[in-house]
Formats: C-alpha cells, structure tokens, sequence
DNA sequence: ATACCAACCAACCGGTTGGTCTGTTAATAT
DNA sequence: ATATTAACAGACCAACCGGTTGGTTGGTAT
C-alpha cells in the first residue's frame, strides 16, 4: 500500500529510466520537425520538464539521444512486423496484412515519417544502417517476389514497387501541411475519420497497384 | 564578332540577373539539403562564387532567397502542366500523361521533392501557398474524379488518391540514401537506367492503383 | 547517523551564422 | 572626361546553440 512497498519502483522523483523515456518522447517530436541538424537540446529539454544538461547525461551528445529514438523506431516497427501475418498461401493478403499494420503502426505517432525522411535528406542515411532499412523492408520485397514469381502479382520489379509503395503509405503523414489546402477549411487531416479513410485507400490502391488483371473466367 | 557587339549581351562581368540565377540554383540544392532552417547562406555563397552579401543585396534575406525558389519551381511545373494533353478522352491516358511528364520534370531536377517536404514539415507549409497547391494538385484531381464518375476508374476518393499518386512519385527521391542498400553495392540511384525503371514502373503502379478491373469480356 | 553516489540544476563558454556597414569598382549617360 | 549608380567585396557584430563545469540534492546501503 505504501508508495515505496515494490522493490522495483521509484516514487517519481529521481527515475532515470522514467526520464530517459520522457527525453526520448520529447526529441521524437523535436526531430520529428527539425532533423537531428534542425533540432534544440533546449526545445527538447522545455517539452521534458528537465534541465539541458539531462540529455547530455544521459545520451552523451545530441547525436546519442538522435541514435536512440532511431533504434526505438525501428525497433517497435520491427516488433509489430513478426506478430504479423506475412507468409500466408495468399500473397495478396501478405501484402494487405503488411500494409495495413504498417499503417496502424504510423496512426499512432504520426512523427516517424518524418524523422526517417530527413535521415535520408539531411544525414544521408548515415545513421539509418543497411540492417535496419533491410529489417523493414526485406518482408515487404519478399511478398512482392513471391506474388510476381507466382504471377499472382503483375511482373513488377519486387524492389522498386515495394520503395513505390511505402511512398504511397507515408507521404500522406510528411506532407500534411502541404496538402491540408486540398480538403475544405477545418478539416483535421489527423482525425480519426481522415485517418481511417487514408488507411483503406492506400491499402486498396497498393494492393490494386501490383495486382494481375483479373484472370478471363476459368 | 566583337565580344559586346550585341546590344543586350553583357560580358559576363558585372551581369544581375545571371547573378541572381546562380544565386538561386544553389540556393535550390542548399535549400534542398537542409530546409529553411538547415541551409547555411555562407554555403550557397560558396557555391555561387560571390560574396554572402550578395544574396542579402538581391534577396533581402534567407526567407526571400527561399521564396524565389519555390516560386520558380513551382512555375516551372505549371508551365509543362499546361503542356500536356490532360484532357483526352481516355483518362487512363490523361493521368498516364499526368504522371509521366511530372516523373520527367523531376529527373530533370531531383532537388524539389526534398524543398517541398522541407516546406511541408518545417515551415508547416506556411510559404507553399493555397494556390500552389491547388495549382499543381487540381489537374490530377480533375482526372481522378472524371475517372471514378464515368466507371473506367475504381471508385477511389479523388483527393486521397491524388495525394497517394504524388507519395508514389516522389518518395524514391526522397529517400534514395535511405533505400540505396536495399539494391546491390555500387548501383546508382540517380542513373539513367535507375530513373527510367522508376518512372515505368510508378506509372504502371499509378494507372493501375485507381483503374477498375477489367471488365468481363462482355 | 552518515557516507556515498546517481540524478539533477544553473551558469557559463566558444564556435557558428544571419544580417549589417563601410567602402570599391565597373558600366552608362551626358 | 566625369558624375552617377548598380553591382560587388570584406570586415564586423549580436544572437543563438551545443556542450561543459562546478555544485546541490535525494535515495540507499551500512
């Protein structure tokens, strides 16, 4: 009953890991709009509720706390990957699974579209490594091979469709500011509603996208 | 044949609008690299050959700097929108023209997608104007949503579609030091035969991303 | 109680960068 | 020739920002 009973719990106050988390939390968002170059250490710190220097205790330098919401990302991504079913006899519902966990995956932080684009602008890739752009993308390049090999899929080149359609998944979340204008005024291109409605065009649409024409009858 | 014998020609030395015209193609590739925020003006300078004072003395500031090059790519696209055939009685033929001759204009310049998802995130699309938008975005609309309305498209929402199209287009340029480990060591993405492959297969990927199945032989 | 250390803060430093100020030189008109 | 002005250069500044330093405080083991 005590605050302090459990072993394991620290009341609040002087919880590292707590903290680390809330820093890694606060410089999603803060990379989210500015890249590792773009970013503050002191907006990061602002949004955290602790001192500056926190992060460099923690995370060494700017970039030590950039590599570890990287690793993060890609970790949690890489997680919902292997709970998904991906090795279905049907390809076309490899692939429908794949994109739309994808997609439920980026509703709920809307911020990771944007940090890996401006890892590929702004650092080169440099800290985006071949093992995790391999990790993410591998499963989505198998089902495509699969499809094209067993001409369920049209003869689609299975690296550049799969490049092709993760675009068509995330330009959505990176250029919302850009394309708000097209809906009428106060429309919230986050709302639950706009969300779901992105959700089942790019699905269909990837799907449609490598899909052989409908076999002649028999 | 004497070096100024032309009226208008100037020698070279001492030429304005040929100033303002390097001034502002690297400022384009600066801008692209790091945004508004992330572009150094020393750097475009260098580029230039001329001195840093020179883009406040044209430009006023970063930020005029920084407008003049998106209007000018903006321009640019609208002016090779107006000529193409956008309005063919088939509009799988229309959008194929649409996406074909956006995929040219960017292999002709790799640098915009990067400036416009600056634009889009970091400047949370405070400089790319409602009628840019609109102006760049409203042909392939008109397509879409002709193609839903008469049957020969799927019935996509027009403006969801629109943007999935454009995120398809765009994102390997976005992306390629992301996705370059993705194909073999030493190949480049930025090569003749690279782009032409992905101008083929996302226009195949787009028409075919709204076209509705093929009818029954009827 | 007290010694100890991880977790934290406030003040400061040095390099970078957008922008300015003072001048200088090349073209042009008269 | 010479006055005028547009087109340039170079030195400089104030603000900003990543990172450091020295010191403080709260939990905890003995």
């Amino acid at each position: 009953m005590s605050p302090s009973s459990t072993k394991k719990s620290t009341p609040a106050t002087r919880d590292a890991e707590a903290t680390r988390g809330r820093i890694l939390d606060a410089a999603e968002e803060e990379f989210a709009r500015g890249g590792l170059l773009g970013a503050r250490t002191e907006a990061i710190a602002a949004k955290t509720g602790v001192t500056k220097s926190m992060i460099f205790y923690h995370f060494g330098d700017k970039e030590g706390l950039y590599q570890a919401v990287l690793q993060r990302a890609v970790s949690m991504r890489v997680a919902t990957i292997q709970k998904t079913d991906l090795h279905n006899a049907s390809v076309e519902l490899s692939l429908r699974n794949f994109v739309d966990s994808f997609l439920r995956d980026l509703s709920g932080n809307p911020n990771l579209p944007a940090i890996f684009f401006y890892e590929g602008i702004q650092n080169k890739g440099k800290f985006y490594s071949q093992i995790a752009i391999t990790s993410l993308y591998a499963p989505l390049v198998d089902i495509l091979k699969r499809g094209s090999e067993s001409g369920q899929f049209r003869d689609v080149d299975p690296l550049h469709s799969a490049v092709n359609i993760i675009g068509m998944c995330v330009f959505y979340y990176c250029s919302i500011d850009n394309v708000k204008h097209l809906w009428p005024p106060g429309t919230n291109p986050l709302s639950t509603e706009m969300i779901e409605m992105h959700r089942r065009m790019a699905v269909e649409q990837t799907v449609a996208s490598v899909l052989a024409p409908c076999k002649t009858t028999e």
